[in-house]
RNA sequence: GGGCGUGUAGCUCAGCGGUAGAGCAGCGGACUUUUAAUCCGUUGGCCGUGGGUUCGAUCCCCACCGCGCCCA
């Protein structure tokens, strides 16, 4: 019973043992509240004036005796109520079970009326008190609170208790969901849920995570992307969809990756790339006044404002604008890679000599992508890149494609699809070539996507938004950790 | 994977080659409008783990583990 040595928590789990042999439950079953500390603080004055008998229910946090009287804050799920209890009011047993064994921590259950302290604060006079369920564990420091970020993301649960603001990033990103997921149904989305585990790995440039199903004996990779599931969906006439569901990529972890991440996507039958970019900033711009009720942020040292219609720019312009140097360089996806370096030469060196399209994503990963700031989407991506993307029919080296940049980030990623199954398999195939030369992020052939498309996929355009990154964004959270109730960690020493 | 930093009481942190420190929390006492309550008294430690140097290591050295930041 007793696992812990530490003096504290044994002591607590004393006082439980002791409220049982005077027939005391330390742990109730049920007590239900009448109202949140949220529902008093709205309806406060009504509340003083008719006198109302209240019942809240939370934990003790800051814990002032007096002798015969105390206050204390109870925290619950919407917020604090300062209670005041006096020996006086309350039934004696139970203003002597409050004093004998209740501790900061403890779930309590008050009723009273609320009146204002003579300091100004909202509080309510006990007039009954209940033990709900011990807590045996104490609480970090109420000054300082909980600040060892390990011990944050492991023990989360303590991290919502001690930070307030924690649980207000989290409140956020649920409403963020929410908001994106009602906007889109409303204009006539159907949310659809596809496989997780996939016989083979594809949709996306990344390593899979691998498992195993015993029953069956086969090898299944946890999803990279629900990409080609959706897309078979419009094939099969769901013109317009979405899914909102989370991603595994078998991949380093830092302040804007973690394995395991949420994703929107989204396909819309007979739209290209350009209608897709409208509908993103449409659907950002809406969540952010539906949920923040403004548009403008702040992210670090950056100030954005979601409101105004994004700017466009394609990939090379951007690199003129950005890369000191190359401003009048006559950039383009079909030169040699000779040339590309050649012209690259004044203001950029590369560290490996690969092909034309390599050299200058490396070149705008690098100089250009910390760079964006502001809202941009960056367009007319190399088709080598985008093996599920539609070309530019003036320009086959070029896929319909663009990216939305925010604070030096991606957050989204579209294109026009690409639907025509034979150069769907030749793309795969190239892909499949680039794996057997140990390009572990390469798709595989997917006989079966061919299959439906041969079938006829309309037009269709395409989205992918990281709410990770955007809930990074709108919450101001420097780091990922920060928006993912339990991050990945190694196991504790 | 590499570099830098970090790990000491429940929490936040000092410290230092010579008996392990503070504040808060806890425990005992006083106190019926406090809010970092106050006042008096007081308990609490495998100083991340394992080696080494030393008369002696929390401290110096090596390795390992966890965490953070930067880089790949």
């Amino acid at each position: 019973m007793l696992r812990d040595h530490n003096e504290i928590i044994r002591n607590r789990y004393q006082k439980a043992d002791r409220l049982r042999e005077e027939q005391i439950n330390p742990f109730v079953n049920r007590w239900v509240p009448s109202h949140s500390s949220a529902d008093i603080r709205g309806t406060s004055e009504k509340l003083i004036e008719e006198k109302t008998k209240l019942r809240v229910a939370g934990r003790m946090m800051t814990v002032r005796h007096m002798g015969k009287a105390a206050f204390f804050h109870l925290k619950d799920g919407t917020g604090h109520i300062q209670i005041y209890i006096k020996k006086d009011i309350v039934p004696e047993d139970q203003y002597r079970i409050f004093r004998e064994y209740c501790d900061t921590g403890d779930i309590v259950g008050v009723e009273g009326e609320a009146f204002i302290t003579k300091t100004g604060e909202l509080s309510i006079l006990a007039s009954g008190f209940e033990l709900l369920t011990k807590s045996v564990r104490p609480l970090p420091e109420k000054w300082h609170g909980l600040k060892d970020i390990e011990t944050r993301y492991r023990q989360r649960y303590v991290d919502l208790i001690a930070n307030d603001e924690v649980r207000d990033t989290f409140v956020k990103r649920s409403r963020l969901v929410s908001a994106l997921r009602s906007y889109l149904t409303g204009r006539g989305y159907l949310e659809v849920e596809t496989p997780m585990m996939h016989p083979i790995s594809g949709g996306a440039t990344a390593k899979p995570f691998t498992t195993h199903h015993n029953a069956l004996d086969m090898e299944l990779f946890l999803r990279i992307a629900p990409e080609l599931y959706l897309k078979r969906l419009t094939v099969g006439g769901l013109e317009k969809t979405f899914e909102i569901n989370r991603n595994f990529r078998n991949e380093g972890l830092s302040m804007k990756h973690n394995p395991e991440f949420t994703m929107l996507e989204l396909y819309t039958a007979y739209w290209d790339y350009r209608d897709t970019m409208v509908l993103t900033e449409e659907t950002i711009r809406h969540a952010a006044r539906e949920v923040f009720e403004t548009t403008e942020f702040v992210f670090g040292e950056t100030s954005f404002d979601v409101g105004p219609e994004f700017p466009r720019m394609t990939y090379l312009d951007a690199i003129r604008k950005y890369v000191p140097g190359a401003e009048s360089t006559d950039l383009n996806w079909n030169d040699s890679p000779e040339d590309t370096l050649a012209k690259m030469k004044p203001f950029h060196t590369p560290e490996f000599k690969g092909p034309t399209h390599q050299m200058l994503v490396e070149l705008f990963d690098r100089r250009v992508e910390p760079q964006l700031q502001q809202p941009v989407f960056i367009t007319e991506f190399p088709k080598a890149n985008s093996p599920l993307a539609k070309s530019r029919p003036d320009n086959p080296a070029v896929a319909e494609r663009f990216e939305l940049f925010i604070c030096g980030m991606e957050i989204a990623n579209g294109y026009s699809e690409l639907n025509d199954p034979a150069e769907q398999y030749e793309r795969f195939k190239d892909q499949v070539e680039q794996k057997a030369k140990g390009d572990e992020e390469a798709q595989s052939m997917d006989e079966d996507y061919i299959r439906a498309l041969e079938y006829g996929m309309p037009p269709t355009s395409g989205l992918g938004v990281g709410i990770d990154r955007l809930a990074m964004l709108l919450t101001n959270s420097p780091t990922i950790r920060d928006v993912i109730l339990f991050p990945l960690m190694k196991p504790e020493a």
